[in-house]
DNA sequence: GCAAAAGTGTTGTGTCTACACCCATGT
DNA sequence: ACATGGGTGTAGACACAACACTTTTGC
């Protein structure tokens, strides 16, 4: 139990903001200078103040981190009450996971830089978990949802789509198969234009981009789906 | 806005207690004797307490309503936080799914019924849109993972099963697939009895039981899944 | 021509739906 | 015998992974 259990807790929110980085999922941490878990990395966030919205209360306290302009998504994971899980007080969190094209690069205070997921530093309170929650919600979503316009830049070849795709989920992607995935699905067209080719030659690559920047379940994994004629194709 | 907006909200737990009663999804529901929204069906709920866990809470106030160890299941859904959504404070709510079995009959006070979720009553706060969010809830992951057990007897006929699954997906299911995709999953296993034959005869139904009660997530549906030499079958 | 990178063709597999057919029981 | 439901066999649809092959560029 904590040291002060007043009959309100406190009510904070935290984001998860991931960027693939370098080739690597990053996730954007400060680092504390007071106690508790002084010197410790944590998750940006705050306390919830009068009249908001917990959506709007996480975009203000990012705001002092990052322009939240550059955030390309933003949903609510968990909300977390375990009353030890600040040692100072009782205090809930409800997290969020936000997500920045790879193409950019935020000015960010000094105390405040982008850490690896697969190699995170000491972190405090409980937000080592909810990094991790973050990261496994980012991979089921790519799955079967259009969820990588949120990673990606607005124009790319299929190369670089799957790098992305291979840092966030962790493991090898096909590029011929993610292509072709994605376009049976619609949810890449093309933009008629091409890259450059790179110093050591090589086809240039075609420029796509997604579709859409709303979020859409592409594949309804929809087992024991309703009966009847074979839904309709796309027009 | 609210009327009253006080520097600290209020906190709410909120259920979406679901059971399949006489072929149709049904929902906890109790009459609100009292304004707001008096007359108005609402879920159940209520206050956070003190040094409780939201899911503590969530439980502590279902067990006025109906026996809590009748509960199969019991998980998050969102924490909703609209300045607006109660009218006499701000009020945040952690919403939780709840899930009963069918062959459960639970002694209820009398102001508490099942509604069916597919013709709601008139519902008071935002209560209507979390009561479909739940249903949602259940819908998907009936189909990729092994929820099932939650709304199922200890043991049944794969009839029995495809009416619970139909009237919690809200459309036909074929007991001839289900039973495969089921017992290929390794979601089911047989006992060895069967039901005795109904009035008008027909061949008896074997008993089948869910092999666990953990939920676990049997389609992973991973498209753009890890390469690699085919998973292991299994043993 | 050769290397490098992009993209297509093709085959195979796993998982599901649909539907015909067979099985076991009561009257 | 026949009606009533339970259960199996089998064929086809579909979406994907894997991999060989072709195309387009730089040097």
């Amino acid at each position: 139990m904590s040291e002060v259990t007043s009959a309100h807790p406190t009510h904070v929110t935290l984001a998860v903001v991931l960027q693939v980085r370098r080739g690597e999922l990053q996730v954007l941490l400060w680092q504390r200078a007071r106690e508790p878990f002084r010197g410790a990395w944590a998750l940006p966030g705050g306390y919830l103040s009068a009249g908001e919205t917990l959506e709007q209360s996480i975009r203000a306290h990012l705001a002092a981190k990052v322009d939240v302009r550059e955030l390309s998504h933003l949903e609510q994971l968990e909300t977390l009450s375990d009353p030890d899980r600040s040692p100072k007080e009782w205090q809930l969190a409800t997290t969020y996971l936000g997500l920045v094209p790879s193409d950019l690069d935020p000015e960010l205070p000094g105390d405040t830089d982008w850490q690896p997921v697969d190699d995170l530093p000491r972190l405090g309170f409980d937000h080592g978990s909810i990094v991790l929650a973050g990261r496994e919600r980012l991979r089921a979503k790519l799955s079967y949802t259009n969820l990588g316009f949120a990673l990606a830049p607005a124009e790319f070849t299929i190369s670089e789509l799957r790098d992305l795709y291979a840092a966030a989920l962790g493991h090898d992607v096909s590029a011929t198969n993610l292509q072709r995935v994605l376009l049976r699905r619609d949810v890449l067209e093309q933009t008629g234009r091409r890259r450059a080719s790179g110093p050591s030659g090589g086809r240039p690559g075609s420029l796509f981009r997604f579709r859409t920047s709303e979020l859409e379940i592409t594949d309804q994994f929809a087992v024991l789906r309703p009966p009847g004629p074979a839904r309709v194709p796309v027009a």
